[in-house]
DNA sequence: AACACCGTCAACCGCCGCAGG
DNA sequence: TCCTGCGGCGGTTGACGGTGT
């Protein structure tokens, strides 16, 4: 049986012949589709205005991409869902040429079995306790959710914790601000060497500027992520969603988990091009080319282990529209106004073998 | 050769929100 | 306020081709 829309008439389903597919091409290069409950008849097609829709949408449209995907686009997919979830004509918009259904049916036969693979769940990008498919299976990892963990990074870690607000009042710059737990002094790791090296140019984009300040010149180093510049609050919602980005797990291809959607062009960036803009870092040019893939290497492998959830999030003095954000909701791209907000980070027990320094160090060089 | 199994992907289904009557 | 039609969306199906046994 048909769609209730043309149950009336006789219909044909399944697969489109050539034939149908040149008469709806004709028939919307000449009308258009105004109404796509009229195009059947329009176009001698014994098929649902719905089933019409579909075809011109997700085969026939001339901008269509078609192809496999790129590295680039599975990238930006990944990244993308682990901001907004199942929604995939949201995703597809952040891939031009690509629609919801291609996307869809990509995340479903093929980038799902990856992450489960390295041992993340495909829904919340998260890793999977006593995966046995965990990326690294060398290392101090023997059981990365053993309490007894003799790491001294793990109990730094225990005295997590740690809040961290927003203050996004117009009138003042404002910062995230993001307490650490430990000294940069004493990590001579060439991450560290590497990172803390101070990048001249700042960062292009004003609406995610993040920048270390090391307020009191002691071990009490911050993230900064500067939202002062933020020209509407449409951009303070990016920056809310970069945020929110800190639950995220990383992943080979965004390692901290860090990132946000650029509301100037629409694309999703991840704050990991900074490792491959470190590469290019003067520090590293010279340096012969395995030596540098080596370092990236090293580097890509530590921020792997660096994860943090973040458990709870509410706004605590916003204006006109109050709410509370939680977990999961999907609303997070609902329009409100962000003044200040709160967050608290919990340690994820599993992660109590990483260390720390390196992956704090490296956030905090930004 | 025959069959089973599996992955891919076009297409469908059911639901939702919205607009107009 | 309710009803209806429509476009849009996400979940699911099933045809089809490739691969393994």
């Amino acid at each position: 049986m048909g769609h209730h829309c043309c149950s009336k008439q006789k219909v044909k389903r399944g697969l489109w012949s050539p034939e149908e597919d040149e008469k709806l091409i004709k028939c919307i290069t000449t009308h258009g589709h105004g109404c796509w409950s009229s195009v059947p008849k329009l176009a001698g097609l014994q098929r649902c205005g719905k089933s019409c829709r579909l075809r011109w949408i997700n085969y026939l449209r001339p901008d269509l991409k078609r192809g496999s995907f790129s590295a680039q686009e599975e990238r930006v997919i990944i990244d993308v869902h682990r901001i907004l979830g199942n929604r995939w004509a949201q995703i597809a918009k952040h891939l031009p040429g690509r629609t919801d259904n291609e996307v869809k049916n990509f995340w479903n036969s093929c980038i799902k079995k990856k992450l489960i693979a390295q041992g993340l769940d495909p829904r919340t990008h998260n890793l999977i306790p006593n995966s046995h498919h965990h990326h690294l299976t060398n290392s101090s990892s023997t059981n990365a959710c053993n309490n007894d963990n003799p790491n001294p990074h793990h109990q730094l870690f225990q005295q997590l914790p740690l809040k961290f607000s927003i203050n996004n009042n117009n009138n003042n710059p404002s910062f995230l601000t993001m307490p650490t737990t430990t000294t940069l002094t004493h990590d001579t790791s060439p991450l560290h060497e590497a990172l803390t090296n101070q990048n001249p140019n700042p960062n292009p984009n004003p609406n995610w500027v993040s920048s270390v300040k090391d307020h009191d010149q002691t071990s009490q180093a911050q993230l900064m992520i500067d939202f002062s510049s933020s020209s509407s609050t449409r951009s303070s919602i990016d920056s809310t969603i970069s945020t929110n980005n800190v639950k995220s797990s990383s992943s080979m291809n965004n390692p901290s988990g860090f990132g946000a959607l650029d509301d100037q062009n629409g694309f999703y960036h991840s704050f990991d091009d900074d490792v491959h803009q470190l590469n290019r870092h003067e520090d590293l040019v010279d340096q012969p080319l395995q030596q540098q893939q080596q370092q990236q290497q090293m580097m890509m492998r530590e921020l792997m282990e660096f994860n943090i959830n973040v458990e709870e999030k509410n706004i605590i003095n916003g204006s006109d529209h109050d709410q509370c954000i939680h977990r999961d909701d999907s609303s997070l791209t609902s329009n409100f106004d962000l003044d200040f907000m709160e967050f608290t980070m919990m340690p994820c027990e599993m992660y109590s073998h990483i260390d720390h320094q390196l992956a704090w160090s490296y956030i905090n060089s930004r």
